[in-house]
DNA sequence: AAGTGGTCTAGACCACTTA
DNA sequence: AAGTGGTCTAGACCACTTG
């Protein structure tokens, strides 16, 4: 039963007698809360009271609501930990990088659209060209087994593409990497620029995110050995199945 | 005016136009939307559907509402770009990281409690110890300017932290790190594990967080020349003002 | 005082799942 | 058929901000 005279609002009261009892472990992991009516007669609020209390819960990413069978104390996702190193640390097996196998089983890239824009303000400075500039896109869609995991977009200016494979959809053996090195941009470093937020709708249905699932954002840019950015790559992936590893020297 | 015969919930409907709205620019940041009550009006349906949409929209992060104001688009948020590379890597100045000056302005430990604990599973895998394994927490949050930016969780084996000013709240110049090496432990590297989620409640009052902003989580691990971790901090921070800059070699 | 969002009620009907 | 969550209504009163 809520207490009516504490100042706190009914629908925060009961949600945090929920949040006690899934942080305590009388709700384990998918267990299925007291249905709504229940809760209706044991807080002595009404339904929508109740409701307001379920969805604070839902937007915090602690249940999940599945129609017709009630509402489920979320099960911890194992989250699949990828290495964000150089190759060659990667071969020489540095760091005991779990999941880097698994991340090597990805279908690289299911559905590839290409298409050519001008450089916006962003582009531009992060590419170090002028606004207007033709820019290569690669819109990517990328699956494991079947299911959406991660969506990237890539910009190239036009002058490294043009006649290459890499304004193809299939760029060819090797990806747009070879391509580039083919075509005398030899890579020295990428930076990685990660950031977090709340996925737009589009995101949510595709990376088939549940209530209250953050998405991961990096913002991967590829330089030459001479100093000059060839590449910006906008990633963005579930913060409910990935986590990114880096390794950084002390000195 | 919502279409009744569309088969989408009337406050989907609402919101998909007010996404809509914002999104062309006809609601620019910082604009207020019609109110409440306006609405009922404008789209035929009741307040507490309003509310629905209205609500759909602050989870996603695109408006906050201010009680007694209105309800207004959020404002683009400058994001501090925070560079995590090696000391002597940021020293020359490689790489052109905004706001590294900044982040060196924080202030570094507003607030520090010290205590001890046994080591839980997790734990006992990252600093690679038993279970049990008595640890020295440092729990600090960080403020800049007067407003929490960070808050931040240091474990360490009590082996290395024993007789040091790593278990005083003030743990002397140049921090713990300058007294590991003083020990003899000298740091080699580091691991971060950078991922997101939902705050908690407490996280969201502490970091001062609208509601729809998640929080970044970076696990950094300090290993020494010789291969021991010998400390594990856990660093939340709103992703609302951050983003974290790697750099990778590409071979 | 007037307008705003915040909370709450007591219903109703629908869509989905399970037995 | 029964139980579940999903949607929706037509109010009410409160707390906060602004003129």
């Amino acid at each position: 039963m809520v207490d009516r005279t504490s100042g706190l609002p009914a629908y925060r009261q009961v949600a945090d007698d929920l949040r006690a009892r899934i942080a305590s472990g009388e709700l384990a992991p998918g267990d299925r809360l007291p249905s709504e009516r229940q809760m209706v007669d044991t807080y002595g609020v009404s339904r929508p009271t109740v409701r307001d209390a379920v969805n604070l819960l839902r937007t915090e990413g602690l249940v999940i609501a599945e129609h017709g069978r009630g509402v489920f104390v979320r099960r911890a996702t194992s989250v699949m930990r990828l290495a964000r190193l150089s190759r060659s640390a990667r071969e020489a097996g540095r760091g005991a990088f779990l999941g880097d196998a698994a991340a090597a089983g990805f279908t690289p890239s299911v559905e590839v659209q290409v298409t050519f824009e001008p450089a916006d303000a962003r582009m531009a400075e992060l590419l170090g060209v002028a606004v207007g500039t033709e820019l290569c896109v690669r819109d990517r869609v990328m699956d494991a087994d079947g299911v959406t995991v991660q969506l990237a977009v890539s910009r190239f200016p036009r002058s490294v593409t043009k006649g290459t494979a890499m304004e193809q959809p299939d760029s060819g053996p090797g990806g747009t990497h070879s391509r580039l090195e083919e075509g005398g941009h030899q890579l020295d470093r990428f930076t990685e620029a990660v950031g977090a937020r709340m996925p737009t709708p589009h995101e949510s249905s595709v990376l088939q995110l549940s209530p209250g699932v953050p998405v991961l954002t990096v913002t991967r840019v590829a330089f030459t050995v001479d100093g000059r950015a060839v590449e910006v790559n906008d990633i963005v992936m579930s913060a409910d199945r990935f986590s990114l590893a880096y390794e950084i020297p002390a000195t």
